[in-house]
DNA sequence: ATAATTAATATGTATGTACATTACTACAAT
DNA sequence: ATTGTAGTAATGTACATACATATTAATTAT
């Protein structure tokens, strides 16, 4: 673990604070309320100007992570952890930390025109073909959500890829593309005959479903992704702060 | 609309440089990507330092709301206005600003005994009486939203209050008591014949199921709320950067 | 024309300093 | 015992300043 400042470290000075604090997050002591050390000593500790510390802090401020208090000091956001980066774990990661093993039950690929909503998002003519995919995916004994997902042809899939790994790792490692925004719209709807004998459940029966518009650093649209989950199967949590 | 800055006033110049920004930003020039000022230039022309003015606009850049690129400036991200805040409005004013009129149906008040779960969130014990509230809700021909709502006594609510004014306006106004954190869960589910009616769709149905846990700026829990929506009434929107 | 170099301009990083505000602590006066 | 008051320790606000770095634009050399 990181506790000390290396000032020739081509790495900026706040943003090893940042690791820094991350790490006394992470300590038990702090976890159950303790406060941290204050700004002045710890800046004089480290050897970097409060200032500099305080840019450390408040990004972690912003995430929620830490509650500062005049006097009092600064601590541990109650049951904070990890609940912001959550969000971006894979689907599979997310249910190996949850235990359950998964099956892919169907895989679909596919090139297709994109209809009007879609050619917009994308930002491309209607006549340019994007990569289309579609998945069946949950327990061994029981699917639980069926997938659709578009890639912008900007990224140059070609459909032969092997789509069992987890795709933004992928996509991150081969592709050079960074997913880091997305705008989520969740829903419930009676699923359609199709849907419903993809999930094994009545046709009118509940689903949840979530659309996701998914963009990279330059704020581009790489994936437009919906997915119809079988009820009381998932639950999506969200933490927001005002 | 605001554009200038007062050195008098007890709000602080970074608070005051904010909302400026954010006016900024509802410019339609600016939505439309033209660059804002720089931060030097502006700095002075808003008579605050370049530190200050940095302050509120990282704020800004954290929302999400701004996107910095060295040498070729500040830009509004795409797809911006208010995203975050939205999450925020009340019930009302959220259907107001969406042209929808809306109704109360029913609107039930009671003292009942916290179950464990609920004792557990609001740290009381289990023979402490909380204020429960139901209501429904929706477009004068159609109920769309069945809430049920638990106030931790810490407040003193009496149950006698108009809970028909905004609820959060009136915990913020009449008891200082400011909600910033809320935890949601989010999910699908079939409705129950008592839901069924009160939505008035079939038992069985879809309905968005969504749990809410509200906290105060202590992290103090304040409300447990349970919502249940008839399906396609309700878009719950999330936006999530890494 | 093309490529390499340089200059200009924006944000990014970092420091030192000063005083304000808040809220807890301790002690004194009632 | 309660109320008031002063001290103090933490974060909050604000400034001036300096140099680094990335990216575009302009210039120069090939």
């Amino acid at each position: 673990m990181k506790y000390s400042i290396d000032h020739k470290s081509p790495i900026p000075l706040h943003a090893q604070a940042e690791t820094i604090l991350r790490n006394l997050i992470a300590d038990e002591e702090y976890q159950n309320g303790k406060v941290l050390p204050n700004e002045v000593d710890l800046a004089n500790k480290l050897a970097i100007s409060r200032t500099t510390l305080r840019q450390a802090i408040n990004k972690l401020v912003f995430e929620g992570l830490l509650i500062r208090k005049k006097r009092t000091g600064t601590k541990v956001a109650q049951g904070a952890v990890s609940s912001k980066s959550n969000n971006w774990l894979s689907f599979s990661q997310e249910m190996k930390l949850r235990g359950i093993p998964i099956k892919n039950f169907e895989l679909h690929v596919s090139w297709v025109f994109p209809d009007e909503a879609l050619a917009n998002f994308f930002e491309i003519k209607p006549d340019r073909k994007v990569l289309k995919m579609e998945r069946v995916r949950g327990r061994p004994d029981e699917p639980f959500v069926y997938f659709i997902s578009y890639f912008h042809p900007r990224i140059g899939l070609t459909g032969d890829e092997d789509f069992k790994r987890p795709l933004y790792e992928m996509l991150e490692n081969e592709y050079s593309i960074i997913a880091t925004l997305s705008k989520e719209e969740i829903s419930a709807h009676a699923a359609d005959t199709s849907t419903a004998n993809k999930l094994r459940i009545q046709t009118g029966g509940p689903v949840l479903f979530r659309k996701r518009f998914v963009f990279d650093q330059g704020e581009r649209p790489i994936e437009y992704n919906l997915g119809y989950y079988k009820a009381d199967s998932f639950v999506y949590t969200v933490e927001s702060r005002r």
